[in-house]
DNA sequence: GTTCCTGCAAAAGCTTTGCAGAAGA
DNA sequence: TCTTCTGCAAAGCTTTTGCAGGAAC
């Protein structure tokens, strides 16, 4: 029964890929789904990582490949948020990242980003917005409240 | 005249160096001078190259070790707009970023992001927003016109 | 059967590092 | 004088590329 429920996830996905004109080969369902099923927003590595187990014979050339045709078929986004790495989500509507300065933990937050209408781009043709925060997440100040008093 | 007019100029930006504790060496007041004057959000590569005939010595790893102790002191930021290239500024308050996806130019344009209050973040303590939209400057949308007509 | 994808290894870029000499305080 | 910065070269990463075999259509 359980391996009937997966089937039908990896399925969905695979039909997900052919609309998107994306031929689905095995490593690209199961990136895919990693994507879909874990909202970490990993990098390449993380990603590499997580399936060489299930594919032992995994190339790290087949992550990039794939996550470039995941963003060009657009069922992917890169988050630039961190100017030293480059991390990926499956493409979800109206959300804006947040990263901590000192965890590094990225966390999504709802912000409704197509009322950003700007005056100064009238004349431009708007397709892609992000928005991205940076700061402290709420861990992260009681931690550093902790050292404070400690320090004192 | 000019000459003092330049030199002034120099002094200030030496001055701005000081305050922010970087020691105000040649090189660092020659980079930051060019992303004080030259609103072009350029890579490390640009800088380099634009400031190379000045500065005959000038090595790279002085550029990327200029711009991160003016990222570290405040007096410029990182644009991480594309993911695949890093771009640099002076700071500047309230704005955003629009990259033009045809001819890779950026623009700035107004926004109040300071206004950005996000009820999710409410515990969040947020130090740094950024705003980057891609789409078609003007110029391109004009240019793609023209190509359409001309195909019929 | 054709086309496209994968995996490997090598290549290409970009960024950092170590260190000796030079410049700034 | 002491500290910090520069410039060079080498090293370290990340990402891309070329190609032979394999998978998808």
């Amino acid at each position: 029964m359980f391996i009937i429920i997966m089937n039908l996830q990896l399925d969905q996905i695979k039909d997900k890929l052919i609309e998107h004109n994306i031929r689905p080969s095995y490593q690209r369902i199961k990136v895919l789904e990693f994507l879909l099923n874990h909202d970490i927003h990993p990098t390449i590595e993380e990603i590499f990582h997580e399936l060489a187990p299930d594919i032992p014979s995994l190339s790290k050339a087949t992550v990039y490949n794939t996550l470039h045709a995941l963003v060009e078929g657009g069922l992917a986004r890169v988050i630039s948020i961190d100017e030293n790495e480059k991390r990926y989500e499956a493409m979800l509507k109206n959300h804006g990242h947040f990263k901590c300065e000192n965890c590094g933990c990225i966390f999504n937050f709802g912000i409704d980003i197509d009322q950003l209408i700007v005056s100064d781009l009238a004349q431009f043709s708007v397709k892609e917005k992000s928005v991205y925060f940076k700061g402290l997440c709420p861990d992260c100040i009681k931690k550093q409240i902790l050292i404070i008093k400690e320090g004192n």
